[in-house]
DNA sequence: CGATCACTCCTTTTT
DNA sequence: GGAGTGATCG
């Protein structure tokens, strides 16, 4: 199926570089993850061990994607080892196996956005200085800022600033010590901390090094410098490395990223060698063309210019609607009558939108239609409350350690532990450094609280003693099964639930998480993964790779602008192409347009066969309605090539056809129900 | 002490 | 049209 003599020379001659570091600047749809995958075989076959060998994306869809497409193309060889993983599971894998090194017990706890919240409210609430609660997603966000930098607390604090920032330096440098007493790190830390590491340690670093001979980074222009960090250490001068990258989908900027990554390359190694792709396997002619128009209004580093074989193809649309429910009824009809003239699949059609608010409009439109979908991104799975409370059990059986987890779980189900006894547990588990479970075992906590409270509080934590202790040296998952049983937790949900429907898909959703723990741990072929394995590696895993595995059927997708990247679909349609929505009015604010023109690339450039815009003149905003006006990027095309639909009355013809297709659509449910 | 209700502030994109 | 917070009731 895949075959290196079908790459074309720029293709090829980036697979069989080897000797030199590499840039591969490779523009929308040149098949850049083919070089990739192509470059794993071809070093595989060139006689490199696989477990020498890493590549690193962004997304576990991508590293998935491509774990797979290896697979297929060296079948038969061994590829035990091989690395293909995002950069932040390279770095859990660091983190977790220098665990010593850094300092960390063997368990470490992974907090995610909602945990680190938690505990920057504690500390601005408790610490020695009163800080302003309303701005902890400022200090969180300005946090994550200076970590992805690279810029340390005391850096931080150094280099002064607003008052702002000189607060947030302080709560920077108090979390980052609160953290690690919690034997936790968060995502941030799981680049940082590798490269923190291997700055001091030369031995570990070197470790590595003769652990990873070759490494490959996908869409390199969403590295942060942190990032940068870690792949100049692992590479080390001889900068054994392939990276690949497109300056014009750089879409992270405001997690850090740093395109300007690419040119640093040339200046760090100077024996670089930067090859470009510039031919499009993807789109027709037309849609190139509109692309290209759209992203030459943006400064550029590297000039590119994309170029198809394909013929010019379809017109590209325009739809214009009233409001926002017109525009998703439209868009959902026009798949139907699409479907049925050209006997398409409804995985043929995707929707990209914006914000992940926007969806539900079309989800709807889309329900009322019939019309299968499945819903990329949006909120995590793990975001549901009931998989965050077994998932604060697990890791809390697995780091008792963890106060997040603690205080997450101790009350639920109801233990008639409330706030004013969690609040002076927590002050004198402060004040004697120990974390809030040691706390409860202490006996001078009979000073600060009640008896009653201290007896409920160490039948909780021997009660937890217990299950983690039983987890460890028995089958662990059955003890799981067991104690969730012992929770009575289904219980607790009806209770805690809107409907019996609701307490139904949660209960459910707490089955998936256990099979999906499971299966985790049998994963791989490896040794059986421990409890404190899966569960570090499961907070690193979102919503993307369950629904994933789960899409195998024909739907049509819905997903962000940002989840589209690295995707494509002979149909696309580009929704809410409005000011203020894309361009979105905070980059408008922030003067930050040209990431949003490339994100209306990312777009584009995901169609093959046909691409749709539409947008609204009025849309509900916060519940008011609003006037809208058509995007500017929409004036930056070629308008003689586009097709406008400006909502003329529809024809007789066109309510017969439509008619007609809706009847089809209808026959073909039924149809399919009775095979079922 | 804990649960419920009304009030407020937003809502960009994600590992 | 949501979630998180704060004040009031049981």
């Amino acid at each position: 199926m895949s075959n290196p003599s079908t790459l074309n020379p720029q293709q090829l001659a980036a697979v069989k570089l080897l000797d030199h570091p590499l840039l591969v600047l490779a523009g929308a749809g040149s098949g850049k993850t083919r070089v990739i995958t192509e470059k794993i075989a071809y070093l595989i076959k060139q006689g490199i061990p696989a477990r020498h060998i890493a590549a690193v994306t962004f997304t576990n869809k991508a590293a998935r994607e491509m774990k797979s497409r290896v697979g297929k193309l060296v079948q038969g060889k061994d590829i035990r080892g091989l690395r293909v993983s995002t950069f932040h599971a390279l770095g859990l894998d660091i983190v977790r196996r220098e665990h010593k090194a850094l300092g960390f017990k063997s368990a470490i706890s992974i907090f995610d956005e909602h945990d680190r919240k938690l505990l920057l409210k504690e500390l601005i609430k408790h610490g020695p200085q009163v800080y302003d609660l309303e701005k902890v997603d400022q200090y969180g966000w300005q946090i994550s800022r200076w970590k992805n930098q690279f810029v340390l607390p005391q850096q931080a604090i150094g280099e002064g600033g607003m008052p702002d920032e000189i607060i947030a330096a302080k709560v920077y440098e108090e979390y980052t010590r609160q953290i690690k007493a919690y034997n936790a790190v968060d995502f941030d830390d799981l680049i940082l901390q590798p490269v923190l590491l291997f700055k001091e340690q030369a031995e570990v670093l070197e470790k590595w090094r003769n652990q990873i001979r070759y490494l490959l980074v996908d869409e390199y222009q969403d590295t942060n410098i942190t990032q940068y960090q870690l792949v100049k250490l692992l590479t080390g001068n001889l900068g054994r490395f392939t990276v690949v990258g497109d300056d014009d989908q750089s879409i992270y900027s405001w997690r850090g990223a740093k395109p300007e990554n690419l040119t640093q390359l040339q200046q760090d190694y100077p024996r670089l060698q930067v090859i470009k792709l510039e031919q499009n396997y993807r789109s027709t002619g037309r849609i190139l063309k509109i692309a290209n128009q759209l992203i030459a209004n943006n400064p550029h580093v590297f000039e590119k210019r994309l170029w198809s074989a394909f013929g010019p193809g379809d017109q590209p649309r325009v739809i214009k609607s009233k409001e926002e429910i017109a525009e998703s009824r439209q868009i959902a009809s026009d798949i139907i009558h699409h479907k049925f003239r050209h006997s398409t699949q409804f995985s043929d059609y995707a929707i990209l939108y914006r914000g992940n608010h926007q969806s539900r409009l079309f989800e709807r439109a889309l329900r009322e239609h019939s019309i299968p979908y499945f819903l990329s991104g949006g909120a995590s799975f793990f975001a549901n409350t009931e998989i965050k409370d077994i998932l604060a059990y697990l890791r809390l059986m697995v780091n008792t350690d963890d106060d997040q987890a603690f205080l997450r779980v101790v009350n639920t189900p109801r233990r008639e532990i409330g706030p004013t006894t969690l609040e002076k547990l927590g002050q004198y588990a402060t004040q004697r450094h120990v974390s809030l479970f040691t706390a409860c075992f202490e006996l001078g906590l009979e000073q600060s609280l009640p008896e009653a409270a201290v007896k409920k509080l160490r039948h909780f934590s021997n009660w937890l003693v217990d299950v983690a202790d039983r987890a460890q040296r028995g089958d662990t998952f059955a003890v799981v099964d067991e104690f969730i049983e012992a929770l009575n937790y289904e219980d607790w949900l009806q209770e805690n639930s809107t409907s019996d429907a609701q307490a139904d898909r949660r209960m459910s959703n707490v089955r998936e998480l256990l099979d999906w723990l499971r299966r985790l741990s049998k994963e791989e072929g490896m040794e059986d993964k421990s409890l404190a394995e899966v569960v570090a590696k499961i907070m690193l895993l979102d919503i993307l790779d369950r629904q994933e595995e789960e899409n195998s059927g024909d739907r049509v997708s819905l997903m962000t602008l940002h989840a589209a990247k690295g995707l494509e679909f002979p149909y696309v349609y580009l929704v809410g192409m409005e000011e203020n929505l894309l361009p979105h009015q905070t980059s408008i604010e922030e003067n930050a347009i040209e990431e949003e023109r490339r994100l209306a690339y990312v777009g584009i450039t995901r169609a093959q066969k046909q691409l749709t815009f539409s947008y609204c003149t009025h849309r509900k905003k916060y519940g008011e309605m609003t006037d809208c006006k058509p995007s500017r990027f929409l004036d930056e095309l070629p308008l003689e090539e586009l097709e406008w639909n400006e909502r003329n009355p529809v024809s007789e013809e066109v309510k017969h056809e439509r008619g007609k297709a809706a009847l089809s659509h209808l026959k073909n449910l039924l149809s399919s129900k009775e095979n079922v």
